[in-house]
This record gives C-alpha cells, sequence and structure tokens, in this order.
DNA sequence: TCAATAATTCAACAGTCGTTGAATTGGAGC
DNA sequence: GCTCCAATTCAACGACTGTTGAATTATTGA
C-alpha cells in the first residue's frame, strides 16, 4: 500500500485569495488584538490561508498596517475637504456637524480599528508613526480650515487656539465612538446602553457653545448623519 | 588550573529589591510597549535583575499590572472624594479645576501609563478589566456628583446628561494630558510645542461656557494646579 | 557555630513569533 | 500536449516568550 499521500493541497486555490481579503483579516485581527500581539498565523487563520501567503502580498507585518491605512483614511480626507471648501456656507456648526458625520462613516466600521492607530500614535514604529501622522495632518487641516473660516465669519469667537479647537473636537468626538461604548455599563454604572447619536449630538452641542460667538444663540437643528 | 570558577552571583544583593523597585521597572516597560509585548526580560534588564525574580514577588505578568493599578487609583479616588464632598461651597468650575488638578497631578508622573489603562479597557483581558473598572468607577462617580451638585445649585443647565458630562470632562483631559504632547507638533503642523498648562486651561473655559446655566458669566480665574 | 530562611540566579521547558526557501499545483498561452 | 507562471503550502530557522524547579548564597536566630 502507498503510504495513504497527504491530500494535495498546494497550488492555487479555486477562489484566489485577494490582498484586499488578507487586508480585511488583517483588519479584523488587528483590531482585536492590536498590532504587535497580533500574530500572523491568526490572522492567515482569519484569512482561510497559509501564513506564508501573506509574504505573497505583502513584504511585512508592518506593511500590511500601512496598507490598512492607504485603504481607509484618504477617502476621509476627501470628504473632509469638500466640507472645508470655503465656499460652503452653511452654518459653522452644520459645518462641523458634517465633520463628525465624516469621521464617523469613514471610520467607525471597524471597531478597534481606531483605537489601534490612536495606540500607534503613542508608541508605534518610527515608518508607521511617519505614515499616520502624514495622512492625519492633512485630515486634521482640513477641519481647522473650518474653524478658521468660522472666525472669519464672526461665528467663532476669536482668541481660541485654532489647532486646540480642532484638537478637542475631533478627539473627544473618537474617544465616544471608540471608549463611550465599553465604558457607559461598567464604569459610569449605567443601566441602559447610551445611544451613539445622542451622544453625539449631544457633544457638538456643547462644543458649539464653547466656541461660539454669542453663545445664547441655539445651535440649529442637527440631521441624522447618513443625510 | 581550576575552569575559572564563574563570579558567585547567587544569593541575596547588598541592597535588596523591593517588590515596589519591580513595579517601578514594570511601569517603565509597560509604558514603553505596552502589556502584552512588554517582557518579562525587559523589565527585569531595567530592575537590574534576574526575570525569575519577579516571580518570588509577583504571582504573574497581570499581577504586577494590578499591583501597579493598586499603587496608582487609590490616591487619585481619595482626592477626588475630597472634592466631591458637597460642603465644599466653591464655584462649580472652580471645583471642576480641581478635579482636573487631581487627575493631573495622580496620573501625569509616567507618560504611557495612561494609555496603557487606556487601551487595556478597551482590549485587555477579563481580570484586569475588571479591576480597572472598579476603580475608575469609584472615581467617575465622584465627578458625577460635582456636577450634579452643579445642578442642584442652579450653576450647570439641566437637561444635559450627568454620565455623559462626566465622560467629556475627563476623557478630553486625559486626552490633552495623552496624546497633545505627541500630536501636536507632527499631526497639527506646530512649529512650538503647546503648553499643556495652557491647553487644560482652555479646555476647561470652552466645557464651562458650554455647560453653564448662564454661559454668558465668565469663568472665574482658574489658579495654577500646585496651589 | 550551625541550621534555617530569605533573596537571588541559573538553566531549561514548551510554546509562539516573523520570516524564508523550496516544493507543489492549477490554469493560461502556445 | 507542453511549458511557463502565478498562487499556494510545507517545513524549518533562530529568536523570543512566560514560567518553573533546583541551586546558591548572605543574613538572621538560636
Amino acid at each position: 500500500m502507498s503510504p495513504a499521500m497527504p491530500p494535495r493541497t498546494r497550488g492555487p486555490k479555486p477562489h484566489k485569495v485577494e490582498a484586499d481579503q488578507l487586508l480585511d483579516a488583517a483588519q479584523v485581527v488587528f483590531a482585536r488584538e492590536g498590532l504587535r500581539p497580533a500574530s500572523l498565523r491568526a490572522i492567515a487563520r482569519e484569512a482561510g490561508c497559509d501564513p506564508a501567503l501573506i509574504y505573497y502580498h505583502f513584504d511585512s507585518k508592518e506593511a500590511m498596517f500601512t496598507a490598512l491605512l492607504d485603504r481607509r483614511v484618504p477617502p476621509l480626507v476627501e470628504a473632509l475637504k469638500r466640507i472645508a471648501d470655503p465656499a460652503d456656507l452653511r452654518a459653522t456648526p452644520l459645518r462641523l456637524w458634517s465633520v463628525m458625520g465624516a469621521f464617523h462613516r469613514h471610520l467607525s466600521h471597524d471597531p478597534g480599528f481606531r483605537s489601534l492607530v490612536r495606540g500607534e500614535i503613542v508608541r508605534g514604529a518610527e515608518g508607521i508613526q511617519a505614515r499616520i501622522q502624514t495622512y492625519l495632518g492633512g485630515a486634521a487641516q482640513q477641519v481647522r480650515g473650518v474653524l478658521e473660516q468660522g472666525i472669519a465669519r464672526g461665528e467663532v469667537r476669536p482668541g481660541l487656539p485654532p489647532f486646540l479647537a480642532t484638537f478637542f473636537l475631533v478627539r473627544l468626538h473618537l474617544e465616544i465612538l471608540d471608549l463611550l461604548p465599553v465604558v457607559a455599563p461598567q464604569i459610569l454604572g449605567l443601566e441602559e446602553r447610551p445611544d451613539l447619536a445622542t451622544a453625539e449630538r449631544t457633544w457638538l452641542q456643547l462644543y458649539w457653545r464653547g466656541i461660539a460667538t454669542d453663545p445664547a444663540a441655539p445651535c440649529p437643528p442637527l440631521p441624522a448623519f447618513d443625510a
């Protein structure tokens, strides 16, 4: 008897594994475990292939992460650019609400992914930090543009450093998306999950009162994001 | 010739390595590399001892982390309790400023440590999450108390959910401490480092305008933290 | 002076990691 | 039908991981 030949598993599969599918798997595992703890073997398992296949499509684990950024961030920056167009004459709080909508739409599909990016900003490797900073610097500039136009139009009180205002608006919004769902039921001792949309609205209303030239003027009604 | 006996290195050292020193080292390494990537060998190297010695003082790597929490968080909670005492009749913004001062004092000595804790909240192991939540839940309750007293005294506008207001105040303050120094020069394209104290003041002033019953009434002058 | 103990290190364990080179296979082009 | 190539896997490398048990020593107590 021939010694029970192992099943022939090598060679091309019926359905080719595309680089995009590997990125999908990597995103899931990165988000779940973090960048360094995530193993290529776990990513491969998630994608249903061999770890070595990853090296057919990517140079390294870090290259997967930057490819992930390349896939996610540019559409966000494009959306922000449209909002920051000075031809947009809507009231500033509405434009800021659109900014939040862009972040919500482009970054909220993958829970954990933003936290991952945030962690790499704080203590990531050199190359990764540089890539992130290039991207997010572009995004921040657009938000800052909206705020500066708001000052020029007399709607935002001057004296407030625009870079701080940018940081406040965006960072707390992302913290709402990332941390509030985790923290609310347990740390804050909340019986029912808070509605994310309510939290986002509450934040913009508070923020707008804080930066408006006339804080007594109410914040205009904020539509739903997807509109 | 006797085969060059290795130097006798075993046995007690002239200066005993205390558990506290191991915690100091662990804090440094955890903060630099994160919880899972930090290796016991790296911690031992930082402490100048053998990795095995860690097991003489602690049960495991995770036990080191919870011990770290046990050392840092309770003093913060005590300070917050004093501020939240209803007998404290100072203006609410001043009390909130004291809250920020407590966080600043008790958590800002070790850059990276807060980020570590934050990361473990989001995706840490079960036991660690529970411990963190117990501690930080206590802290959050005190802050919430100050805000609710502010509402009762007519200084804070009602209708704002206190748990959201708590989350906003504390989270953005911690983001200022953690992220702003990293992000400001690079992502926001700032020529000069922003002054942390200025950023903290700016945040409380914006926040107070956002939550005060009378937003036109100016925020009282905020003293330096250490006073 | 001797035994006990506390504090420390050594050496090794079984496991996982990122990565690589070679082997294998199905399908496309000729 | 043959050849080539793209896609895939296998098996292994060396390095590193958390952890443990035994060995060692300085100090303490009797």
